[in-house]
DNA sequence: CGTTCGATACTCT
DNA sequence: GAGTATCGAACGA
């Protein structure tokens, strides 16, 4: 039998931990935007982690900056960067306040609240695609920078809050690399998903791009 | 389902 | 100025 999720939220203590023990401890979680149209829910099932200043992917690699403050922040709030000059990501920061380490959410299922975000993903050729891919699962749950910085392990009305939902098994958690990163030549093999779920994103290797003259 | 190509504007050098 | 923690359109299978 299937146990029913736990809708009780996660503690700032389970983000207060090293950003390899959370990341793959997220996946199976669910997330829940509030917004005016009402909740939207999803699963996590794809995440990947970036460690701090000790990590050359990541973006407090080169110190504090004003974009990567809220990495530098308390754990468990929400680090939203804007890429490739139309998307937003959002990220979960870790470890405790000062470390700035954080996890990258690249994939989820839709669990509740799926005809808010078709509105948003029109171009999504199934509801497996809704979320699948960081960009993509930021503009399903309409998060953009407004939402930088705020507390996800707060209750009430938060715009965003992360619940206990049910843990993948660890035996079901499979890792390898980051996708899209420079530099990262499966060196770390920070991603992790769940195993055969169709929600995950395919894997990318990094494409430096240059400017056409 | 897969591949290829290029749009876009922000951040840091 | 250069690079980017990406995606969608178009096309083929």
């Amino acid at each position: 039998m299937i146990a029913t999720p736990d809708r009780t939220p996660l503690t700032r203590e389970f983000f207060d931990r090293p950003v390899l023990e959370v990341a793959p401890d997220l996946l199976g979680r669910i997330l829940v935007r509030s917004t005016p149209d009402g909740p939207i829910a999803l699963r996590l099932t794809e995440v990947e982690a970036y460690d701090g200043p000790n990590d050359p992917g990541s973006h407090a690699y080169r110190g504090r900056t004003a974009r990567n403050d809220v990495m530098f922040g308390p754990p468990g709030h929400v680090y939203v960067y804007f890429t490739y000059g139309m998307w937003f990501c959002m990220n979960l920061v870790c470890g405790p306040k000062g470390e700035s380490s954080a996890v990258l959410l690249r994939a989820g299922e839709i669990i509740e609240g799926a005809e808010l975000t078709r509105k948003r993903r029109l171009s999504a050729r199934s509801d497996k695609e809704l979320a699948k891919g960081p960009a993509r699962l930021a503009t399903a749950l309409d998060v953009d920078r407004a939402l930088n910085g705020t507390d996800a392990c707060s209750d009430g009305d938060a715009p965003l809050r992360v619940l206990a939902g049910t843990a993948a098994a660890p035996d079901q958690v499979l890792n390898g690399p980051r996708t899209g990163v420079a530099g990262d030549g499966g060196v770390h093999p920070w991603r992790f998903w769940i195993a055969n779920d169709p929600t995950v994103s395919p894997y990318r290797a990094h494409v430096p791009r240059r400017r056409r003259s």
